[in-house]
Parts: structure tokens; C-alpha cells; sequence
DNA sequence: ACTCGATGAGACACCACTGTCTCATTTGAG
DNA sequence: CTCAAATGAGACAGTGGTGTCTCATCGAGT
């Protein structure tokens, strides 16, 4: 009978993503509840934004775990977590426009963390000699997420083909559009 | 005395870009005009937020006018068009952030008729053998729209440097994160 | 069968924003 | 200067979303 908040949470961020406007009658119909129930599990519409942003940090660090960027080459390690990245694309998108959440000039530590730890892979792969040392490691990771959030969309327009995901972020993020002479 | 619409738009743009959840007394303010006259101007904030739609394709079109980015490699048209579309990327990010506009099922064509000229950019310049051809043109679209959106979100929060857009965009976009052997 | 906790449905007041109106003031042209 | 148009300031009701409440129903465990 509980309610699965997770489940809640992936039906609310799923609703978002398409529109963020969304009222919290929709986003409790989305996930199959009724508006009593959702604002008994979340105190609110920022709450629940709260919660969402939560889950997505979790879910990053999760990711970069699970692709365990700090290990081997660099180039290798974007394309394990680009991979890994691919199921929290979605809701990567929605915190990405939600740029509320950052306008209260307090913006959450998790993204500091992650921001780091990318940072930081885009660094070592410099450093190795992998990667070109003309565009900063900050740029690099604002890259990433951007082309995240615009492969998560246009998958979600229809634009382009689901498999292509982790394919198109990882081939245009590392090697570009120009044709390439091996 | 009468009010200079499009510096009320740009005005707008620039506030709406950063808090896209802004009041319209809030954009009249950042205009240096009443809500009064705002309204005046535009009835109602749907017709506010068209104007900007409008004056975005206007500017991307103009953009892509000044780039003549049907002339010379495609690579260097690329180059060209990203130089001239930075001015417009900051009001590109709000509209890109405003999927409500995509969610009325009744998106302007003007996205269209630019939709169809960076595809044919990128079409012609696979066909010339200088782009990949692994890469749908579609998808290389939009990864240029995203990288834009990234771009004026990173300088807009000071993560990197104003004069490093263009580099920044177009490096990426063409030539990747990888180091390239010469 | 009983009970208790969770849920759904609906009602309710509240609040922020909106769109419109009025009126005094300002601006610019003749 | 004079006048008409435009603007700013404020008031006003309307509206949609929100948060909270109540009450009936449901379901699982005892």
C-alpha cells in the first residue's frame, strides 16, 4: 500500500522533463496517486523539485561509480560514463531548465561534487596528453551536460534514434564532426 | 517617448534567461518601463514570450545570413555561424529552456526553416567528405543548439570566459575533446 | 470479523500573478 | 505655449495553483 516514492519521483521527472510546468494535480496523476497523497510525501512543489535534484546528484555519483571514471584512460572512462549516464538523461534535462534551483543562490553541494569529480577526469585525460589542453576542463563538463540534456531531449522529440544516445554524446564530445584521417 | 520594443524584448530576454520563471512586473522593471506600458506592448505574457520566439529566429536567421553558411567548406561556415549567433545565444538558451513553447504542439516554422539550413550545413559537409558521416545531421543540429545553450549558461554564470564562446563552441563541435595528431 | 493506517476524492481558503482600468504626470510635436 | 499621445503609479477583480482539511473507502495484518 506504501507508496513507492521512487517510483513517484521517476513518474514525476518524467512528466517534467516534457513540461516543466506541470501542476502538482498532473505530476500526482502521472504517478498514478491522487494530490493528497502526493503533498503527504513531499511538502510541496519545491520539495518535491528538492527530492528530484537529489535523486539526480545520486544518481550521477552512482553513475561515475559505476563507470569508474578515475581508472584507466580517460577517453575510456567519458564513454563508461556517458553509458552509465544514459537512464538519468531524462531527468538530467529537467533539473538542467530548471535554473530556479540555482537562482536561490544556494545551490546544492552534490552538484559541486560532481562538477569536481568531472572536472577532475577531463583534467587527468590533459594531463595524460589524451585530451587537448585548449579547452578548459570546465568547459569540458559543461559540454558533457549539455550534450546530455540535448541527446536526452531530441530523443525525446523523436529527432533521433534512442540507441544512438551514448553513441552520439560520446563520438561528437570526443572527436567531433570533421572527418578524421586515421 | 515610445518605447523601444526591441530593447524591451532584449531587456526581457535578458532577465527571462536567467529566471525564465520571472513576474511580468519583474520584466517591466528590468525594461526601465511600468507593467502598464509592458502590457501595452504585448497583451499578456504569451505574447511577450512569442515576440521573443519571433525575434530569436529572426536573429538566427539573420545570423545564418551573415555566416553565408551555404558558401565555402562547411567547416568554416560552421566557424562563421557559431561567431555570428553568439549574440543571439543568451536569448537562445531562454527559448530553449521553454519546451512550453514545443508542448502547444504548434511550434513556429521558422525552427523549421532553420532547422532545415544547419541540417543542410551539415548534410553538404558530410557529402564533402569533411564531416563524419557516423553522425546524423539532425543530431549534429542539435548538439550545436545545445552546445550554444551550454556555452551562454557557463559564461552567464561566470564558469568561463565571455571571450572564449566561439573558440569554445566550435572547437568542440567539430574537432573534440581528443588530441589530434597533426 | 476487526482494527488501524494509508489512500482518494472533494471542499475550502489563501496567495501570487495577471489583465484591465483610472487618473495624474510627462513628453514631444506643432 | 498648447495640446494630444504616451507613460507611470496604483487600484481592482478574476484566475489558477497551492496547501490543508475532512470524510469515506480500502487493504493488510491480527
Amino acid at each position: 500500500m506504501a507508496v513507492d516514492r521512487e517510483q513517484v519521483l521517476r513518474a514525476a521527472a518524467s512528466l517534467l522533463m516534457r513540461k516543466s510546468s506541470a501542476t502538482m494535480d498532473e505530476v500526482a496523476r502521472a504517478a498514478g496517486i491522487s494530490r493528497a497523497t502526493l503533498n503527504r510525501q513531499f511538502a510541496g512543489r519545491d520539495a518535491l523539485v528538492r527530492a528530484l535534484e537529489e535523486l539526480g546528484i545520486a544518481e550521477c555519483e552512482a553513475a561515475a561509480e559505476r563507470a569508474a571514471v578515475d581508472d584507466g584512460p580517460a577517453p575510456d572512462a567519458v564513454r563508461r560514463l556517458v553509458l552509465e549516464l544514459e537512464p538519468a538523461a531524462g531527468l538530467l534535462a529537467f533539473l538542467y531548465s530548471e535554473n530556479q534551483l540555482f537562482e536561490g543562490e544556494e545551490l546544492n553541494e552534490g552538484w559541486a561534487r560532481l562538477d569536481a569529480r568531472m572536472v577532475a577526469l577531463f583534467r587527468r585525460g590533459q594531463e595524460a596528453g589524451e585530451f587537448r589542453i585548449d579547452l578548459s576542463p570546465v568547459w569540458l563538463t559543461e559540454a558533457l551536460y549539455g550534450l546530455l540534456v540535448s541527446a536526452a531531449w531530441a530523443i525525446c522529440e523523436g529527432r533521433v534514434a534512442p540507441k544512438d544516445f551514448s553513441s552520439n554524446v560520446t563520438e561528437l564530445l570526443l572527436g567531433g564532426a570533421v572527418r578524421r584521417e586515421k
